[in-house]
DNA sequence: GAGTGGTCTAGACCACGCA
DNA sequence: GCGTGGTCTAGACCACTCG
């Protein structure tokens, strides 16, 4: 297909691969122009729109850019972006095989210290819930959650029985559509995390943070921890 | 606009952020159904394409889910994916605002211990070159770079001289197009890299895996390991 | 079987950005 | 100015899947 012309497609698809093929193949090296949509839909035998929708795909997944006027080019180091899916915990140990089990540690009821309030923005005085809770993948701790949640946004958390239902869970019910922050990183574990984790103190540990926001307002802000050899993969 | 009915819209992109907004305002709370694609098209006074390519985006950033005759829902827990971008790492110390230097600190070819070739997929007596190089920002190492390069696959890499050109920067050129698998994960600092990131042995470190194949075979793998403190972050 | 989303078409107009 | 991509339209047919 690649080099033969005057193929022809029948759908977007086929489209997209095809000139997917044609650039992988040196056809179109990176940097190089790409024919215009009008070009490529006679040489294809489509329409216009469908060109149009293939190569918008492509652009979408970082491998051409597109201006008008000047054209659709191949990316010289095309944008490497990878997508990571986000499950809940409980989804992410059953699919691992593994049964799943959750415990609270503490829960209690606070004006947070300075700087956590400062970072959830929070406005002084107000009150959070300040939750810990283990999540175990065949008995064996897998993740620690430290979660804080704002009470002025989620005033019914109060009133919730944590050690029944997980924190995220919960909130996923009442947080509809939020905008969310989410970092990963490393750090150490200090003493009670590598009591709660069984790993020694100073054990690397892999951490995702994740603050999200309603309407302006930080919801709630957690640090998750997993063994440091927890991995988070994806593909593309 | 959310609750008033009969509003008017121009293009797809107003019809999405419209839903969105009445998704958000509780108007369809997650688990619900939204109108079919002919009626918004009605109500919006827009064609069914415009409202479909409007609830197709939706679909990809996760709000909903579509099932032919079954229709679109607000999906319950919403956003399970999160975009990350890659970057080379001398853009990412740029745009840092910090001064990028990079040295390499060992070369050499070998047939690869067993484990390695194992992970890497290669033919047993494959010769590879592996590489150990630093980036660093403001003169302070900022990533450590352990690579391993099929030659096999990429003959050429012989002749390159990688201490005045980053590998990272001329694979991109070699292998254009490729797949790719990416994982995150922290790690303890061994001695050696201890040393080469100025940090203590057994700090934490914030690790990221890079293995790239094209057309089946494994041209390069990558481990990439910077300070624990280091954070890849992302919002949605 | 019938209703829904998935896609294609042919044509049109617009907006950007280079000369 | 003018060529390119960006988008919209109105209509059509298809494919999936639910009841």
């Amino acid at each position: 297909m690649a080099i033969g012309r005057t193929c022809v497609a029948k759908n977007f698809g086929e489209v997209k691969a095809d000139v997917l093929m044609r650039i992988m193949g040196g056809e179109w090296p990176p940097g190089s122009l790409i024919p215009n949509e009008q070009d490529l839909a006679v040489e294809y035998g489509v329409a216009r729109a469908t060109v149009n929708r293939a190569m918008r795909e492509l652009v979408d997944e970082g491998i051409v850019e597109r201006k008008r006027k000047a054209g659709t080019r191949v990316r010289q180091s095309p944008v490497r972006q990878a997508r990571i899916a986000i499950p809940l915990v409980r989804n992410e140990i059953i699919e691992l095989g593994s049964v799943y089990r959750y415990a609270l540690v503490r829960s209690e009821i606070l004006v947070p210290p300075d700087w956590r309030r400062a970072q959830m923005n929070l406005k002084p005085e107000t009150e959070v819930l300040h939750l810990v809770a283990l999540h175990f993948a065949d008995g064996r701790p897998y993740q620690l959650e430290d979660r804080w949640i704002n009470l002025d946004a989620t005033p019914t958390a109060r009133t919730v029985d944590f050690s029944v239902v997980s924190p995220n869970e919960w909130l996923v019910t009442q947080v509809p559509f939020s905008s969310v922050e989410i970092s990963f990183s490393a750090t150490s574990a200090d003493p009670e995390q590598a009591l709660m984790l069984c790993c020694e103190p100073r054990d690397a540990l892999f951490r995702v943070e994740r603050q999200t926001t309603w309407q302006g307002e930080t919801v709630t802000y957690v640090n998750l921890v997993y063994h440091r050899d927890h991995r988070m993969t994806t593909s593309y």
